[in-house]
DNA sequence: GCAGTGATGACCCACTGTGTCATCACTGCT
DNA sequence: AGCAGTGATGACACAGTGGGTCATCACTGC
């Protein structure tokens, strides 16, 4: 906990997002991103690893999220099936980041390094779903390919939602792109 | 097709990997890789875009054979099975370059950064299988989850069969692995 | 020969990431 | 109140990167 300026973080984040989007992530600098928050590039340096990081703060926490969300799933559930449970519930989670969000999703789609980034981002998450599910009984092998279609299936269901948040909720979506999916697989 | 020196850049990649497993990747610097190779930083810059990507040489070529392989596969398949036949029909052009990246392996492994350029260009391949996809008849929505899982089969059949090249051919990993998929969809 | 073309070298510059040290604000203890 | 400890910040320095520009040189096709 910081105890002179808990907003320096934020307010250099802020800057970011405005300078980004402004005038393009390439085109931005790091001093100029300070400047505009009243900091130094130096103190830049202890709160982001890079000029990437700042559109990332916070998704550290993600993927512990998602494995205790596959944890905590029904125990009587097989892994695959606690898996789509925890996407579920997940999904609950970033339902009111969606508007906030799109000014950020906005800069990242303009720029390959922050798309290497964010993919960088959702293998740590599945990494974290990995360990999960090999406590459930899992072997490391099917884990790790049962967290990386849970991932497809997310991204698929959430993209899918996006488009038509009115006309089905999110958890259907899932349950949908899981079953089509299935039906791809047995021919 | 360059005139005067055709292998400046296999120079360049050569003396890149000696001096990433002698030191480190962190630790080599581009001027001591053009200084093993007998050429400036500059030159460097024309031929990698930066320091990873002289670790990844020729992977451009990557994403068009998949898709290939997927547009040459059976038409008679549905998208998902024209995509395992791909998958297999690649393997073999893999197989050879096995023991040639046991030492590039070991340096992407130990880079988090390498790490990261290893994904985007494996979702390269991947966006390439949409569209291979697409013209098989899927939705763009569908190929991007079938294109993702589909990679998902191929690590890990990649994977066991590396653990075990005697036992069993990749052809068969590959059908294993989508069998065993399948039947965690289907509970 | 000779103009054209493409690879390279030499020089230069803004930016990044990081190490180090000094300073300053706030804490808890006496 | 005073004081040492702690953590955030600023100031400065430095190696390394990525890229712009221009001159030079080797090889091509005419």
């Amino acid at each position: 906990m910081p105890r002179w300026d808990p907003e320096a973080k934020e307010r250099l984040r802020a800057a970011a997002l405005e300078l980004f989007t402004e005038h393009g992530y390439e085109n931005a600098t790091v001093t100029q991103i300070t400047e505009r928050a009243g900091l130094t590039r130096r103190t830049f340096s202890r709160y982001f690893a890079d000029k990437r990081d700042v559109l990332f703060a916070g998704s550290e926490q993600l993927p512990d999220a998602m494995a205790d969300a596959v944890r905590h799933a029904d125990p009587s559930l097989p892994p695959f099936q606690a898996l789509l449970a925890a996407l579920v519930a997940a999904g609950d989670l970033f339902a009111g980041l969606v508007s906030q969000a799109a000014q950020r999703r906005a800069v990242i789609a303009s720029s390959p390094e922050l798309q290497e980034r964010e993919r960088t981002k959702l293998a740590a998450v599945t990494e974290a779903v990995v360990e999960a599910l090999r406590e459930r009984g899992a072997t490391e092998s099917s884990a790790k390919m049962l967290a990386q279609v849970g991932t497809a299936v997310f991204q698929t269901a959430f993209e899918r939602w996006s488009d038509q948040p009115a006309d089905t909720d999110f958890a259907t979506q899932v349950q949908e792109a899981a079953a089509e999916l299935a039906a791809h697989l047995t021919p």
